[in-house]
DNA sequence: TTCACTGCAAAACGTTTGCAAACAG
DNA sequence: CTGTTTGCAAACGTTTTGCAGTGAA
């Protein structure tokens, strides 16, 4: 655990969407002029394969990340782009269900406006 | 709708899973040798617009590609690596239940070893 | 003291773009 | 004929890699 892997994390944890390889290299040079955009890349595929983080891929851009570790599902606003954590813990059984086989995980982002987007509308 | 289109469309329709572009282009090359990786990628972004063909993003490699336009549903063995498509039908109303929203679309992958990689395990 | 990790630069990868020539409608 | 699409090459954004030097344990 070196300081690059703890501020990364520290970055990741205290914030509430998911962010992208450049966001958390722009937010850790802000405490850390020195850091690499590899060194990002290295600790988040570190974390990522040891289950401590979690990555996702959206259609159209870079990959984002986030802390929760813990199986849980997506919204993506499709107005603002923003991706925050849901949980939908009876869906796997209902999957399982739906597809008489052990489901192993499943990933999946949910397109809906956000509250804020919406009251826009 | 020119040679390209069609055939790339027809590649595509012939194919029970889903192709990456570099796929697509070997295949397409077999056909019309001339035909350049832009063109396979020109297509697919214009008729992915267009809602003829349905692009997905899976973890650490390369889009994918299907002829299925209708919204549906994905099934990733996560031993061959092979993408096939299924359909949920009851799946969007039960998320809209779950979270109290109107959901416009959703992508959803969910890994489970497909029938024959089941078999030799 | 050791070995994994850093920072840097360069490469790799998938995808997009600019442009002149070719083609479909 | 006109506008769209092609093929090519070069550029792009994201991610990975090789490597010498650094730092954590």
């Amino acid at each position: 655990m070196t300081r690059q892997r703890e501020l990364i994390l520290g970055i990741l944890s205290q914030s509430d969407r998911h962010l992208t390889a450049d966001e958390i290299f722009f937010l850790a040079k802000l405490k850390m002029p020195t850091i690499a955009m590899a060194t990002v890349y290295n600790n988040l595929n570190a974390m990522n394969e040891a289950g401590v983080i979690h990555r996702i891929r959206v259609d159209g851009g870079a990959d984002r990340f986030s802390a929760v570790s813990e199986p849980h599902d997506h919204l993506l606003c499709d107005e603002c782009g923003k991706l925050t954590d849901i949980r939908l813990p009876k869906l796997k059984v209902e999957l399982e269900k739906q597809i008489h086989s052990p489901v192993d995980s499943y990933d999946l982002v949910i397109h809906t406006l956000c509250p804020a987007c919406r009251r826009k509308k």
